[in-house]
DNA sequence: CTCTGTATTGAATGAGTGTTCAATTTGTTG
DNA sequence: CAACAAATTGAACACTCATTCAATACAGAG
């Protein structure tokens, strides 16, 4: 038997190749023998780790999901537990990402477009949608009440989808610094705008 | 000579057939076979009248945005010069086109997901981009200072999109309405967060 | 009806892609 | 070292698709 563990080594090889050719040639452009010669290995290694072309890519939309999902659990952690400072929290949490890897918004892109025709990745995108509405929506419900509650975290969903689109079309001119900022400020007219009305 | 005014009769249906193909296989299976097919027409007709399938994409994005346009003069005309009016008359423009066309919304993404790695579409859609945030800002710059201005005008840009990227997601489950509204409440919010600083 | 040039067709072509699997390499065990 | 199995390779294959272009259909002019 060969060394252990290898099998999760070659897992992530091929999958941070595929976000990079993703990036530089697009999804259209995302063929297996591009993505094997970006990780230095044979296109056939793909069909057996991943079963073909489409595991690969569901993997890989997986682990995005999973990278965001930490990014959030770690902001959360490190705050008070003051329910606006946990909105703000939420908002870096979903900016965080684009810094540290420019090449995340145009992948998420991609696979957004892609996951409108393909039921696991369909799904995959639900489950995500519905954590951050559901998260939104249980700070917000303790600074307002609930109809503007339900309100202000589908907008705030819609500004964080937002951004993400704008930075992805203009080749990371904005920044994200920014649009989290933008984000936080409406925030706090919301909650401005809706106080004392609860409770 | 056949009948005059022949060729864009053939270059409308092209791109009918192009939106209705989009629609229901998505922008990676919209073959020329397909749009053939649904418009009743042969394959070698794309060549002949855009030059082949890009020409015939470039083509299709084009009319989505003078529809888009046509709504927004359509509706601003229709309204009176309130600073305030107006802005809600952008608002409604941009979110009219999606009850007609249920198609839309899941078009608009598969395009700017190919804008990004194609000059052409990518001018275009940066136009179009620039256009209603010049139009925003325009309107706000009567109700708050400039700084508020720049800033709420790129919020209303980006839940616009956003909420359009999750229509499209939502295969038509979020109202157009709903999107709508939801915008006007903020703009609202960001007038009163901001008026009588300016003047 | 015949002629003429435009409009249209669709089979043939060739480039590109995902998958397969027999052969090879690699690391471990006895 | 020899034997073995897991890991990996990459050429061959089958398939799809955009493009081309010689052949055909067709509308009006004479």
């Amino acid at each position: 038997m060969a060394r252990p563990g290898i099998e999760s080594i070659r897992r992530q090889q091929l999958i941070d190749a595929t976000l990079s050719v993703i990036e530089t040639h697009g999804f259209q452009g995302a063929t297996i023998g591009k993505i094997a010669a970006a990780s230095e290995l044979s296109v056939g290694i793909v069909s057996h780790y991943f079963g073909g072309k489409q595991g690969l890519l569901e993997a890989t939309m997986r682990y995005l999901l999973s990278c965001l999902q930490q990014d959030a659990s770690r902001l959360m952690a490190s705050r008070p537990s003051n329910p606006r400072e946990s909105l703000m929290a939420i908002v870096d949490a979903n900016f965080s990402g684009v810094q540290t890897h420019a090449q995340s918004a145009k992948t998420w892109l991609a696979f957004w477009t892609q996951a409108m025709h393909s039921p696991e990745l369909m799904r995959l995108q639900r489950v995500n949608e519905r954590r951050l509405l559901s998260n939104l929506i249980f700070h917000l419900r303790q600074l307002m009440p609930p109809g503007p509650a339900q309100a202000t975290a589908q907008t705030v969903a819609a500004m964080i989808d937002g951004f993400w689109l704008r930075a992805a079309m203009s080749e990371g001119r904005i920044e994200p610094d920014q649009a989290a900022a933008l984000c936080k400020t409406y925030i706090d007219q919301a909650i401005k705008a809706n106080n004392g009305a609860s409770k």
